[in-house]
DNA sequence: CTGAAAGCGCTTACAG
DNA sequence: CTGAAAGCGCTTACAG
């Protein structure tokens, strides 16, 4: 059964390509009759454009690329599938590819990318990241590019982020609320914009409320995992008698983190307060359960989408192409792993 | 910057197109002389092959489509990560739908894959899904197409899947071998294949183990959520006070009866003892952890893919195309939501 | 060893 | 209102 093609319909008709052609995309200048008819045996013959030879005329794919680090990861996920949505409603299809964190990997993607020449491209950086050739290529080609999540402050292209340090800032005030004195962080890697942030915010709130910053009380998790909060829970309760309050830069090691405390028997949230970051589902279903800020992921998917989709237009069009930032609110979700505010 | 194409090469070094295409395709009636040139002269110029003439020309697209229920799930997430990693091996990017577990949307998505022309599709089914028309529609236009997970039995292509009843059976028997006498079953929606299969493994280790099989025992998850598990849940304690072990579909359903029993204080394992299946991340995090049955969701993607890059080559050289079906391991993942087995 | 030609299936500017 | 023609960028069977 292969597909009908404009030309077997033209046979049919009597007619020529162009005219089926035309009719079909309801070209002005073509009689009402002719529509009716080649209308009618497009249907009959169940025809559909063959995108190859569209997309070749039209330089479009109706379709773009994604770049996560990390597919399996509740947050990005979420943003996936906000994109998809979006997507969908505008007729685009959409390719997801992975970075695994890597700079090589990410640049490769991209590679693939722009070969397949698809309409878009829509990233949050790997954590390696700190060199932006691959995406000044991107913009070389001029493919719309936008940049969720983990973006390059630097890259001047639409983006779509929250803001990590208010957010952060929130967080560590929130132990500070609940009376904790002594405030350790576990954050991220040294590159990434969100960690550098995040760190930055719970700094910005300790200064503010004249608790001193201790670098001591700074610990590094490299791969975000939750033998990572494990780990650097057993060097804070070993480094540390008297931290009382713990800000995590990410819940899977939030959660890590707890199921350490919890082991070694140190009550939650009595002697030592945990908030995490990004609202997983788990931390709703851990004991105890766990405060937290929620970071809208299929917001955030919509929106970037959305700013694509854009961007696609305005090149069309040969507009100008103004570039868009979007920042997400935020909230902090109070749960049992903190105390509550005197 | 417009991408360089074969005519640009071939004005520049005044032979033809065609030589310029065979000789970057190693045609071996190219004179090595003009290959080396031509080859230098793509490299300099950053030649590309234009994708969509390349699809036109050869009727392929180096693209799969994938249709899943849900993105935002764990299981699932990990089979598509699977199933990308195994592609790019290969060369082939991947395009991701959703069916929200919706027939009308899973068929509007099979359209929209073959329109597009990818090169096969891969699809876990949504439990709506009892119709197959749309699984006959792939395979009358030659596309491939393998099943995974929740597959329609009845459809004849290859498939990637578990063992459902035996693995049920499994998780059944480890309530009964730990000593539990009336064991309840929390099952998924009545259509989808495995669903049945589970609660059929149930029943079999019941009656095998020579307790009767008490319809009152199996509740119903239409959407397998957490709230359905602290529902059902609660209607069980409502209902008996005999039960002492419950069997449940999905880990979020069992995370949620477990949540529901944490918070009337009924002590589990002692007072009743929980399975889930699946092995979600977060089943290892809870309290108690979660005796599950670890389905290998990576691995599922991997071979999906595997078994439709086959049956690819299979059509494009003209062979006979064998369905195959392959089955993987599952296997019981003891944690303490169940007591030790005596 | 090289190249002219046909063709994949469509779109669109142009002529009539 | 209709159609011939050019062209998107490639591949490949065929001629020389």
């Amino acid at each position: 059964m292969k597909p009908t093609t404009l030309s077997q319909i033209a046979e049919l008709l009597n007619i020529s390509i162009s005219t089926v052609s035309k009719a079909l995309k309801d070209y002005p200048d073509v009689s009402k009759r002719t529509k009716l008819l080649v209308k009618e045996t497009a249907a009959t013959l169940n025809y559909k454009p063959n995108a190859f030879a569209v997309n070749l005329r039209t330089k479009e794919s109706k379709t773009i690329g994604i770049i996560i680090p990390e597919v399996v990861h509740h947050f990005f996920s979420s943003v996936i599938k906000g994109i998809i949505a979006q997507a969908e409603k505008k007729g685009y299809l959409v390719i997801i590819l992975q970075s695994n964190e890597s700079y090589k990997l990410e640049k490769k993607q991209i590679e693939l990318l722009l070969d397949k020449h698809i309409d878009g491209i829509l990233i949050s950086l790997a954590n390696e990241t700190a060199d932006f050739q691959h995406l000044y290529e991107v913009m070389a080609r001029e493919t719309p590019l936008v940049m969720f999540d983990k973006i390059a402050k630097l890259v001047n292209c639409s983006k779509v982020i929250i803001n990590d340090r208010n957010a952060a800032y929130e967080a560590t005030k929130h132990l500070i609320d609940t009376g904790c004195k002594r405030i350790a962080h576990f954050r991220g890697p040294l590159l990434p914009q969100n960690s550098i942030d995040r760190f930055l915010g719970y700094k910005k709130a300790l200064t503010d409320h004249n608790i001193p910053y201790d670098s001591s009380l700074i610990y590094f998790c490299n791969n975000m995992s939750f033998e990572e909060g494990v780990q650097n829970a057993k060097k804070l309760l070993d480094d540390h008698t008297d931290v009382d309050g713990v800000f995590i830069n990410t819940d899977l090691v939030a959660v890590g983190a707890i199921s350490e405390f919890n082991r070694q028997n140190i009550k939650i949230p009595e002697e030592i307060s945990v908030v995490g970051f990004s609202n997983w589902f788990m931390s709703s279903v851990i004991s105890p359960t766990l405060t937290t800020i929620d970071q809208p992921g299929y917001l955030m998917g919509k929106n970037a989408f959305k700013l694509l989709y854009k961007e696609i237009r305005q090149r069309k069009e040969n507009n100008i192409i103004i570039f868009k930032q979007i920042e997400l609110p935020t909230k902090l979700i109070k749960r049992s792993s903190t105390r509550d505010i005197i």
